[in-house]
DNA sequence: TTGTCATGCAAGCAGAGACTTGCCTATGGT
DNA sequence: ACCATAGGCAAGTCTCTGCTTGCATGACAA
């Protein structure tokens, strides 16, 4: 549980987040291409991956395998832990 | 913004907004012996300041100042921004 | 004013974390 | 079989950060 919010903490890893949101199911690679064409950032191949498996370790990404390629699924739900928790007007 | 998810990375900083959320309007003391008595956490004095010295960065804590008392409220508004940033199904 | 209580400030230390570098495994195409 | 592609592993570096230490400020009581 204390792991969702080491996750969020890092920028990258929550643009790894957005760039999920608006594609799911990418790959390694395709995370790579588009965080440095569509969020600017320059982060290495290794580097992304080592953030994916920080996400996939908090519950907030699934993965799938599929011959070489691995396919990266956005999870949401244990964001709703932090909003119970400090249980926000649910207006 | 990114403050409000490095504020919430620290294990001591969560268990502080549990603490104001038990009581709000604590003082720092108040604060350090309740995180002691009830929570099992053994933080200096100046650790629990320097901690609620992040949390009012991030907004999620105000302060008033009566005398030589310092007090501080919990605002959970700025965790609004984390849900609404990857869409939680509303049910 | 003197002493005590509540808090603030700043430098230093040690551990965690993000990133790199280099090499390795495995799948698929030709 | 060969090679290129997609990904994995591990050690080393470097910065950030949480914590401590020591001293300073400011308010209230006697």
């Amino acid at each position: 549980m204390g792991d969702v919010f080491k996750a969020l903490a890092d920028p990258t890893r929550r643009a790894i987040l957005d760039e999920l949101q608006e594609r799911n199911g990418q790959t390694l690679f395709e995370v790579c291409t588009r965080l440095i064409s569509r969020h600017g950032l320059t982060s290495s191949r290794q580097a992304v991956s080592q953030h994916l498996d920080v996400l996939e370790a908090a519950g907030l990404v699934r993965t799938r395998r599929e011959g070489r390629y691995k396919f990266h699924d956005l999870d949401t739900s244990p964001l709703r832990a932090i909003t119970d928790r400090w249980q926000l007007p649910t207006d």
